[in-house]
RNA sequence: GGGUCUGUGGUCUAGCGGCUAUGACACCUCCCUUACACGGAGUUGAUCGAGGGUUCGAGUCCCUCCAGACCCA
């Protein structure tokens, strides 16, 4: 055989390696290949990647999304758009903060403010480094030279300025509401970050006396909350308290500074049938308790302090815990003869999703971001984007059918964005910072160009530095925001608000927003609200909703489980003679795992083919391998077969002896590309590595190649200049999803780095090319074609004739005659 | 407890009211054929989660149930 300029014998992770290390060293090569120029004459296409949080691992589930967001932003260029692939790293939030103080030991309020955020800094910034290679290491073609982090101050000051817009356009309000609380971590959190867990909690009765002498018995888990009860209400359908409907019932236990008696009243929310059917209402003890006060316009109780303590109203329970305030409620009750029974049962109790407290719903004045009355304008908008899959668009549009409050946004921590807010000494003026600039006004005064403006009317009042006298002593606020009101603004900050007014011009709405279906109430839903509050328009053109990685018997990894799976060892595995293992506990028993090689490109191949877009997907090592490896050594093979044979010069202009095989296999090859450009066009990966992996490991080699050997052999110009030209421009069209296999393949055999080719390869003959009447009736010959080879194949073998001995007997349809030639000689008709 | 989504050979997957239900991997059988045995050819193997219904006809539409996932209370 001839020397084939690709002399590796197959495609290994050394291999892999080699390439992407030289691939992402040289920052000015690779910054021309994959960086974004707004100056650029092309489409933009700018693409709101989530900015993961470092923690330390990145999940391999959200490794395999990200490389499908690569496999995105790859085709965009391919079909010639100027692709933004922002990298941004979210840092801002309570995680960071929380690993600060589990390794050091000490809660956050103890420390100095300014030093606890800088060890926050630093903390994150290792995890930060660890997350930036395994980008690199899957392949990830960002513009790691606009790199973002969401706690810099250039992305903080985005936040401030589009808060300070929404404060003055009077979207943002400030009040005491019922809000939800984690007393542990001193902070409020937003219903969006509430989780529930089962515990075991006392269901306890307790005898209460009516004005009329008779005694109600009533359920209660949060006995310690009588002395926060509002009022006692009964189902208004309840015949058996019909009677005691407007009459006061007393507390059974003492309370301090109010009314010891409430009235009882009658509220659809009650389940009659739990219980005895009557329910004490209290501040607060649930949502539904919020619900009660608001509607019944009673004015509640502050029951529990910001540490989680029982306040004066509670009486002798004053000072306790809440947790210690229920036992002592139960003994008291118990001592006055009230208690009539307590049965432990399993609950679902609201924990936060940070810290797995307990929460609590207590009365603080915070900010809020108006949201309820902008429900309507924000589904017109809605409307107007491509949701892939299209099912997904209900997840938004439920939570949607959930609003019911504003959403607060100021929580008490340090490690976030400061709100930018200052406050006059009387408190009725407030001071706000310039556009554009990042303020932290727990330790900064204003800075100039700062406004005052009338705290209720928002009216402006002038400039700061001219009304100094008028203010008195500036306070600053000390609170910061909840971090998805940073989040929700990358769309906006990647596509140039703010920043360059001229990109975000033709940029916006942003093309594509990418992301996980589990964070569609939080990142998508803020992210869209802000578009419809700051510019009233849509946030994006597309929004592509994946689906989860899972274990392999579908389910969710987590640590507690014990089934997690490392990506940088899937990346990793095959490296340098290491294989990999795996042990992950099943459901019945612990299983081993094992795999040879598997790399960046197995890994983003078997992602791009096994799941749809937006179905949760089973992360089994061993079957990556098992499954894609071979398709990468076959089609490196190909690529190898074809590169002993000189590669024509001009690849661009059809040699005119063309065989018919030759045309059979274009107008194939052809029917193929129409389907990729199209399935790429349509963000559908799934369809478009399909098509190319049927084609590449099917007709091409089995068939095609099989025909023209001895023609290629032969040194024949029309069959080399065929299967180069079809190599070279699978390679294009398959880069998106192994881009360093088909660079490394399309860089030694044609000089040219299939990841730099921006424009989709057209039809090399556009007699046969998709939906002409002779394209069409070779590619109907295909079936023909393959049978008549596997009969003559399987014939062989029946007669135990080797595939390289003439055998007799065997006649080419009619159908197939103009490939008869061919097909005597392939198989050695006699 | 409620909502939404999903459920197709051992595993993954196609299918969007119409001929004996795609394809891949695995299994089994055979084959070293001048790119590839990390390859090739072929054979097994699915009552389409279960049960009802609509229809001339149902993985495909409807209802109930079961299982998983996500979200909510």
């Amino acid at each position: 055989m001839p020397t084939p300029r690709l002399n590796e014998k197959r495609w290994s992770i050394d291999l892999e390696k080699r390439i992407q290390e030289a691939h992402y060293s040289d920052p000015g090569a690779y910054n021309a290949r994959y960086a974004f120029d707004p100056q650029s004459e092309r489409e933009p296409f700018v693409i709101d990647t989530p900015p993961p949080y470092p923690s330390g691992t990145w999940h391999i589930g959200a490794v395999a999304q990200y490389s499908m967001i690569d496999v995105i932003a790859r085709s965009q260029r391919l079909l010639g758009k100027e692709v933004y692939f922002p990298w941004g790293v979210d840092r801002n939030g309570i995680n960071i903060e929380f690993t600060v103080e589990k390794n050091t030991k000490r809660k956050m309020k103890t420390y100095d403010r300014e030093e606890f955020l800088q060890l926050c800094e630093t903390t994150i910034e290792s995890f930060t480094q660890a997350m930036r290679s395994t980008a690199k290491r899957v392949g990830l073609s960002c513009d790691f030279s606009r790199e973002y982090l969401t706690d810099a101050p250039d992305y903080r000051s985005v936040t401030q300025s589009i808060f300070v817009e929404l404060f003055k356009k009077g979207d943002i309000v400030e009040d005491l509401r019922p809000n939800i609380y984690d007393p542990v971590e001193g902070t409020t959190i937003a219903d969006a970050e509430v989780e529930r867990i089962a515990r075991k909690t006392n269901l306890v009765d307790v005898r209460w006396t009516c004005e009329d002498g008779t005694d109600l018995v009533i359920s209660t888990t949060r006995p310690e909350l009588i002395c926060a009860c509002g009022v006692v209400v009964v189902h208004p359908d309840d015949e058996r308290y019909s009677h005691l409907v407007g009459t006061r019932i007393s507390l059974p236990l003492d309370t301090a500074g109010r009314q010891t008696t409430v009235e009882i009243q009658q509220h659809p929310s009650v389940k009659s049938e739990f219980g005895t059917g009557v329910l004490m209402v209290c501040s607060f003890g649930d949502q539904n308790d919020v619900a009660v006060f608001r509607e019944l316009g009673l004015t509640p109780f502050q029951a529990i302090d910001l540490e989680g303590k029982m306040t004066e109203v509670s009486g002798p329970l004053a000072g306790l815990s809440v947790l210690d305030a229920r036992a002592q409620a139960i003994e008291l009750l118990e001592q006055n003869g009230r208690l009539v029974q307590s049965v432990e049962r399993d609950q679902d109790i609201p924990v936060s999703e940070r810290g797995k407290n307990p929460v609590e719903i207590i009365l603080l004045k915070e900010w809020y971001v108006r949201q309820t009355h902008i429900q309507d304008r924000m589904r017109e908008h809605i409307d107007s984007i491509t949701f892939h899959p299209v099912r997904n668009r209900q997840f938004l549009l439920d939570w949607m059918d959930n609003i019911s409050i504003d959403w607060p946004i100021s929580r008490r921590r340090w490690y976030h964005t400061e709100i930018p807010i200052w406050y006059s000494e009387d408190e009725t003026k407030v001071i706000v910072p310039p556009s554009g600039t990042y303020v932290q006004p727990w330790k900064d005064m204003p800075p100039s160009g700062s406004r005052v403006l009338d705290r209720q009317s928002r009216e402006d009042l002038g400039d700061y530095a001219e009304m100094l006298s008028e203010l008195g002593e500036v306070k600053g606020e000390e609170k910061v925001f909840d971090t998805w009101m940073d989040s929700s603004n990358s769309n906006l900050f990647v596509s140039g608000y703010l920043n360059h007014p001229d990109v975000f011009k033709k940029a916006f709405p942003t093309a594509l927003r990418p992301q996980g279906k589990e964070i569609v109430r939080t990142w998508l839903y803020y992210t869209l609200l802000k578009s419809t509050l700051v510019l009233d328009q849509p946030g994006f053109q597309h929004v592509w909703i994946d689906g989860l990685g899972m274990d392999p018997w579908g389910r969710k990894m987590s640590k507690s489980l014990g089934n997690g799976i490392d990506a940088d060892s899937v990346l990793e595995c095959g490296f340098d003679g290491r294989s990999g293992a795996w042990q992950v506990k099943g459901p019945d028993k612990t299983v081993k795992l094992r795999a040879n090689k598997i790399g960046s490109e197995c890994f983003r191949l078997w992602k791009a083919c096994e799941a749809q877009v937006g179905d949760d997907f089973h992360i089994n090592p061993e079957e990556i391998e098992k499954k894609y490896f071979g398709v990468l050594t076959k089609l490196f093979n190909v690529a190898r077969f074809a590169s002993q044979f000189e590669v024509p010069e001009d690849l661009e202009t059809s040699p005119s002896a063309l065989a018919p095989e030759d045309r059979w296999i274009l107008a194939e090859f052809q029917n193929t590309m129409h389907t990729v450009k199209e399935a790429w066009s349509n963000l559908d990966i799934y369809s478009a590595t399909q098509a190319l992996k049927t084609f590449g490991t099917g007709l091409l080699p089995s068939h095609y190649l099989e025909m023209v050997k001895s023609r290629l052999y032969d040194d024949d110009q029309a069959a080399a200049w065929t299967l180069h030209r079809i190599v070279r421009d699978f390679m294009a069209a398959f880069s998106p999803v192994c881009p360093f296999f088909t660079h490394h393949i399309s860089s030694t055999v044609y000089g040219l780095s299939s990841v730099d080719v921006d424009a989709f390869p057209s039809s090399p003959l556009t007699d046969v090319a998709f939906a002409t009447e002779e394209g069409r009736r070779l590619c109907g010959l295909s079936h023909a074609l393959q049978e008549f080879n596997g009969t003559t194949w399987a014939k062989k073998k029946e007669e135990g004739i080797s595939l390289n001995q003439p055998i007799a007997g065997v006649a080419v349809p009619d159908e197939l005659d103009e490939f008869k030639s061919t097909l005597t000689r392939m198989h050695q008709l006699e």
